[in-house]
DNA sequence: TGTTTGTATTAAAATATATTCATAGGAGGC
DNA sequence: GCCTCCTATGAATATATTTTAATACAAACA
């Protein structure tokens, strides 16, 4: 235990503190969610698939990004579980896996603004 | 304009696309909070203070988390405007400064378990 | 006044992340 | 089969982030 006489809480806070946070498997996929979002390139590809699923390309195209970084930022999204990718001959079409998504940022834009 | 010959999509989707995607402004502030979400320690601190006000040196010792880490990152999370701080003599309060951070906390363990 | 306590800041080191270039591999068209 | 197009991968670079130790500063108190 700890040396408890120390803090200014109480013990009952001081438990529900400890029982409250989130054990480190929940930390680490929420972290990691998290992180997914706290970047502009994959936020501007989570908004352009929230129009419509597209292929590489068009994302690279319209949204002026790299191809590469495009395909880069699509996999981390993909091993999030934000995208998922439907293939059709040589062209990969990525759409969002969850409106949820969309809910989170659209708190989020409030929350900032 | 783009060549849009070459892409797949058609015009009207690519404006929309366009149009919806965020300005530099709100994607900037929408991936600086998400990325203050998406770190182990903060998302600690975010979750204990949800349960009650606290110091920095209870906050440090509760967590188990050094207590200069502590600091810097609550001055983290001061700046986006997740906790507030109210000073009573050597002693800084922080609290969080709106319940939606929690909202969306929530929102974030649903989607990824 | 000197000491202790609580917090913040600075600088440094370790680590992680994003982007780009070069290129590979697969699918289709010729 | 060869060439082109679409996408993915690997390596390298640039940049950002996290954590820590050292320390400063301010308040409380003996």
């Amino acid at each position: 235990m700890l040396r408890e006489e120390r803090l200014l809480i109480d013990n009952k806070t001081l438990e529900l503190v400890r029982s409250y946070v989130p054990k480190e498997d929940a930390l680490s996929a929420m972290s990691e969610f998290f992180s997914a979002l706290g970047d502009e390139t994959r936020l501007k590809l989570i908004s352009a698939l929230s129009i419509s699923e597209m292929c590489v390309t068009d994302l690279s195209m319209s949204l002026g990004i790299n191809q590469t970084t495009v395909s880069h930022q699509l996999r981390n999204l993909k091993t999030i579980g934000a995208v998922k990718v439907r293939r059709q001959g040589k062209i990969s079409f990525y759409s969002l896996r969850d409106g949820v998504l969309l809910d989170i940022m659209l708190k989020a834009v409030n929350f900032v603004s």
